[in-house]
This record gives C-alpha cells, sequence and structure tokens, in this order.
RNA sequence: GCGCCCGUAGCUCAGUGGAUAGAGUACUUGGCUUCGAACCAAGGGGUCGCAAGUUCAAAUCUUGCCGGGCGUACCA
C-alpha cells in the first residue's frame, strides 16, 4: 500500500486540483490512530463548509486505502480521523524500535559541551549542561551523524592564576614537595583541595591589594609557561601536575555518572594563541577594532553588543579564546554542523562572537548552531552561590541520589540524569535535590522498572510463535497504539535537539504499558502469543528510548 | 534605558494553531494468595500573568501593559 499521506494527497489533487502536503497527527485516542485537519485548512480556498470537503475526501480516499486501514471517519468542525486494522497497528508497533529518522545522515556533527575549568569546582551546573550535552549528542547520532564529542575549558586565564597563587604561596620549592604528598590521595580530595586553592585566591584577590597584585602576575606567568612550551621550571610543573589532575578527575567522572567520554579537550591554553593571531589579522582587514587601549569588535552595527577581545593589557578576553576555538575546530574537522551547548547567560555574548567570525569566515556561522539551556536553582528560584553557602557539586549529587537509592548507583544516576532531561530545555531548571533521586512517579526508577518488569515475563515465556493474529483487546490496542508513537517522538526531539521529549514520551508508555499489565495476564492466558509479541515490541522501544538518554535498561532491578 | 528568555493546578512541569488544557507531587480513598505494588484505580484542585488584535479555530501567532531572570567594554 501507498502511504496514507500520498493516498490523501492524490485524492485532493484529483477532486480539487490542489497541491497541498497532508500531515497526520496523533490524535486523542477516542478519535483513532491518526488525524489530519487537512480539510479545515483548503475548505476556504474552494468554498465549501470544512466538513464538507472532509466528507469527500474521505468517501474518495476509502477505496484507495485498503485494509490496513479499519475505519476513516469527519468529525469536529472538519476533521479525518483514521483508524488502522489491529494487524497493521501490531506490525507497526514490532517495527517502531527499529525505526530512527536520518536526520544527519553520515554529517560529522562535533558536539561542545560540559566545559567544566580546571582548577575550579566541578559544581551542579557542570552537571546539567554534562548530562544534556550527552542526551543531544546521541540524538544526533541515532540520527546518522558521526558525532566528536569536545570539551572546553580554561586552563588559563584570571582563575588559574588565582588558583596558582594559592598553590604556590611563599615557597614555591615547598608547594611542589606538597604536591608529591598530595598525589597519593584520592582524586576527588585533589581536586576539592584545587577548588579551595581557587576560592583562596578569590577572596585575596577581592580584599587584598598586594595579592591581587600577586595573581595578576601569576595569571600572566601562567601565559608565559604555555608560550615557551615549559615543563621544566617549578612553577610549570606545579602548573602541569595541578591541570593533569584536573583532567583526570573529569574523566572518572565522566566515567562514574555514565556518559560517553570526551574525544579531545581544548585548553584555553590552546586555542588562545589561535585567538590572538586571529583577532590580529582580522584587525588589520577592519573587522575589529581598537578603542580605549582595547580591541573590539563593534557589534552595534549589526544590532548587538560591543564587546571586547583583547584587553587593554593585551590580553586575549573569553572572546578571542572563543574565536580561537572555533578556529581550532573547524581546522580539526571540517564539520558540517557544531554543536555549542552551554548556559543561556551567554547568548547575547556568543552572537557577537559569531558575527565577529562570520565577518572573514562566513561559512562558519551558518554551520554552528548554539543551544543554550536554563540555569540550575534552588527551590523558589533561589540562584546557588558560594557567597550564600547554597552550592551544589556535583559530586553532592551523586552521593545523595545514591543514598536516596540505598547504595544503587544505577537507579540513583537514572533518576537525576532522567529528573534534569525530563525538563525542556532552555528555561532555568528548580532542581529539588529530594525529588530528582524519587524513584516513584514521573522518574527514571518507573521507566526502568516498568522495563524489567516486561523483561520478566519474557524470561519466564517459552514460546517464540507468532500463533495466529487476533483482534485486539482495548487494553492491548492502548499499548500498540502508544508503541508505533515512538518513531514520531523520536524524530520529533532530534528535529527540535530536545531529549525531554522523550522522557514524556517514555513515562506515558510506561504508564500505559502499567495498566495493561495490571488487568492482563499474558503468561497461561489464551492470548498469550499476542501479549508476549507486545511486550517484547514494548521493552526494546523503552530500552531504545532510555538509550537515547544514556540511561541505562536493565533486565532486573 | 535597550536586547534576549520566561509567566499554565498549592508546588514542579508537559502541551507552542485544532477536538473536553494534561502529568507528577501533595492531600483523601480503594486494590497484593495471582507474570515484579518502585504499580494500578477513584476524587477534589485552572481568570493558561492582564488586555486588545489576527483566524473557521489561540495556552500557542501579533501588539501593548504587568511581574521575574539573564545580558548590556576589558569576568567567564
Amino acid at each position: 500500500m501507498q502511504h496514507i499521506e500520498t493516498v490523501f494527497e492524490h485524492t485532493i489533487q484529483d477532486l480539487f486540483g490542489l497541491e497541498v502536503k497532508v500531515v497526520f497527527t496523533r490524535p486523542d485516542e477516542q478519535f483513532g490512530d491518526l488525524a489530519t485537519n487537512v480539510a479545515l485548512h483548503i475548505a476556504k480556498q474552494i468554498g465549501v463548509s470544512p466538513r464538507e470537503v472532509a466528507t469527500r475526501i474521505t468517501d474518495a480516499a476509502k477505496d484507495a486505502l485498503g485494509a490496513d486501514v479499519s475505519d476513516i471517519t469527519v468529525a469536529g468542525p472538519g476533521f479525518i480521523n483514521v483508524t488502522l486494522s489491529d494487524n497493521e497497528l501490531l506490525g507497526r508497533a514490532q517495527a517502531a524500535a527499529a525505526e530512527k529518522p536520518q536526520i544527519y545522515q553520515d554529517k560529522l556533527v562535533v558536539a561542545e559541551y560540559s566545559d567544566p575549568n580546571p582548577f575550579k569546582a566541578f559544581h551542579a551546573g557542570h552537571f546539567y549542561t554534562t548530562v544534556v550535552g550527552d542526551a543531544i549528542a546521541r540524538l544526533v547520532q541515532a540520527a546518522g551523524a558521526k558525532v566528536h564529542r569536545v570539551n572546553f575549558g580554561g586552563d588559563v586565564g584570571l582563575h588559574v592564576g588565582k588558583a596558582m597563587w594559592a598553590i604556590v604561596g611563599e615557597d614555591m620549592q615547598k608547594a611542589l614537595e606538597n604536591l608529591e604528598v598530595l598525589a597519593a590521595q584520592p582524586l576527588h580530595d585533589r581536586a576539592t583541595w584545587m577548588a579551595e586553592c581557587y576560592v583562596k585566591g578569590n577572596t585575596a584577590y577581592d580584599e587584598d591589594e598586594t595579592a591581587k597584585a600577586q595573581i595578576i602576575g601569576m595569571n600572566k606567568k601562567v601565559y608565559l609557561i604555555h608560550e615557551q612550551d615549559d615543563h621544566t621550571s617549578t612553577l610549570a610543573k606545579i602548573y602541569h601536575t595541578c591541570r593533569d589532575w584536573s583532567y583526570e578527575y573529569f574523566d572518572a567522572f565522566y566515567q562514574e555518572l555514565g556518559v560517553d567520554p570526551f574525544e579531545k579537550y581544548y585548553p584555553e591554553s590552546q586555542t588562545t594563541p589561535v585567538g590572538l593571531a586571529t583577532v590580529k589579522e582580522q584587525l588589520a582587514q577592519g573587522v575589529y577594532k581598537k578603542s580605549n587601549g582595547a580591541i573590539v569588535f563593534d557589534g552595534e552595527q549589526f544590532g548587538l553588543h560591543t564587546r571586547v577581545f583583547i584587553n587593554s593589557e593585551g590580553l586575549p578576553t573569553y572572546e578571542a579564546k572563543d574565536v580561537g576555538l572555533i578556529m581550532a575546530k573547524w581546522h580539526d574537522y571540517r564539520f558540517d554542523l557544531s554543536l555549542i551547548i552551554t548556559g543561556n547567560d551567554i547568548v547575547e555574548y556568543m552572537k557577537v562572537v559569531l558575527k565577529s567570525v562570520e565577518q572573514f569566515m562566513p561559512e562558519l556561522p551558518p554551520r554552528t548552531r548554539h543551544l543554550t539551556h536554563g540555569m540550575l536553582k534552588l527551590e523558589g528560584g533561589a540562584k546557588m552561590s558560594s557567597r550564600k553557602g547554597n552550592v551544589l557539586y556535583a559530586n553532592d549529587i551523586l552521593q545523595a541520589a545514591e543514598t536516596a537509592a540505598k547504595g544503587d548507583k544505577q537507579t540513583a544516576y537514572a533518576a537525576v540524569k532522567y529528573a534534569l532531561l525530563k525538563q525542556r530545555t532552555g528555561g532555568d531548571i528548580i532542581y529539588n535535590p529530594s525529588e530528582s533521586v524519587a524513584l516513584e512517579g514521573n522518574s527514571g526508577p518507573y521507566v526502568q522498572y516498568a522495563h524489567a518488569r516486561a523483561r520478566s515475563i519474557l524470561a519466564k515465556a517459552n514460546r517464540s510463535d507468532p500463533g495466529d493474529f487476533i483482534d485486539f483487546e482495548p487494553s492491548e490496542r492502548s499499548l500498540a497504539r502508544k508503541i508505533t508513537e515512538y518513531p514520531t517522538v523520536l524524530e520529533k526531539a532530534v528535529t527540535e535537539l530536545m531529549p525531554h521529549h522523550i522522557c514524556t514520551y517514555l513515562y506515558e508508555l510506561a504508564q500505559t504499558f502499567n495498566r495493561f499489565y495490571e488487568q492482563s495476564r499474558v503468561i497461561g492466558d489464551e492470548r498469550e502469543a499476542l501479549r508476549l509479541q507486545l511486550v517484547h515490541a514494548y521493552a526494546d522501544v523503552l530500552k531504545d528510548g532510555l538509550s537515547m538518554l544514556h540511561i541505562p535498561a536493565p533486565e532486573h532491578l
């Protein structure tokens, strides 16, 4: 049979001489399996009432649709509702898990996200951006792309100056010896120690003029380490040792959390020379200009802000480093699409950077997408702030989750990931520590549990013959119908790069299954063969959907 | 001031042009001798911030207003 859409398009062409695209949506279950409002759209130009148009289309299409469609009706103001035959619905359900929208087929995609800074704490915000980025990367990958995951972080800059100032202290030799002692301690403790040093340096910078001058000096020295490729001086040894600890800590954390590893870190020390050179080169071309001793991009002529790329001390700001990052990524990958996933506090900033790059590399911004998410906040919309002492660190989240799940890490991490992903990416997210590790309701563990129950049935059943097809009972039909929605949902999630659509769907699917499960026995029932096929299709879709979110679907919990 | 984003049930959120606006949670109540009760069923709870406009049809699009967040030159 032709696609139902095609049948309708031909019918409308024959009846009214109109060329229109027919789109079907999933209506409320009481109305059928597919619905279209095409009659409402074309009624005006035909000059007949929408219901009349719908009726004529329906009558004419009936014969061409064949046995796959069991019913077709006109309802409401002129909707056309289509009900699929039970047999067709079962077939679609069984194919659902394997169907992937190949929207990014053979595309080379670079996905940048997470972006923690060495020497600083890996806080809850990094946790969120990491989980979101991981899910988006997997979606794009499922849609056919070759995805390269990259990470960007500030291994130079004022924050490093602050941390290094505190690490070095009065006596550099002593500091180096101290590192040798620290090396024996767990990675997490070392990371915490560095973060504390940063806080110490940060406080000193604000409160002590002498320290401030020293920190500014330290910042420059760190740049020099890279400029001279220094690995032998005492300062360079301290710096590189600490930086390596940070990277090791990040990698260990990603592995622990269960997100895909990063292929490459772009440290700012690497992108900085590229950015500096590019900005200076384009200064000569008139893209950037001097202003008050700094080098800026005049964004105002494009309705954006004017921003400083190289400050009056000759040091690059984040802007120049980001120009360098964009150039480095392009040099390394020649990507079709570059995804940059960050918080939404830098949307305006990123527009300026990309607009400036557009002036000399016009091919890059069109293939770059800046995807942003909101900030993690606490109940009542309170912002996390180290001064208020209400900062959550990534590790705190994992610990709390693990405790709540009574030491079951798999369940704990599933709960937290799902809690973050179920909300639409973009707006702020109110993080409720206790709700995020809930095992009930719209949660990761609920979906995992529903999956395990289904697998348990399948494991106990010992038959594989499909049996003779028989018509569905209502709860079977609801389940089959819900399963068939999966490819549409996946397509929407991929198109919009919005993982939450998958969460919403998986929860509804699991709920539909649980209702079925509650009232229908599978093993030993006279309908066993049919029901086993449904349970199988259901479990496969659930597992596939969870894998998109990078949440495991164990057979037992 | 200007720019971007947001405002849906007590709370946390789905729904972004379509049919009676839905979930979770909290509260009340019922259901395990039966394939896994981390489950299911029932109940109350809404000026979709306000107003006007566009449309056969608006929570959804447009405009204005109110409220909140973020950004707005050498932080990232």
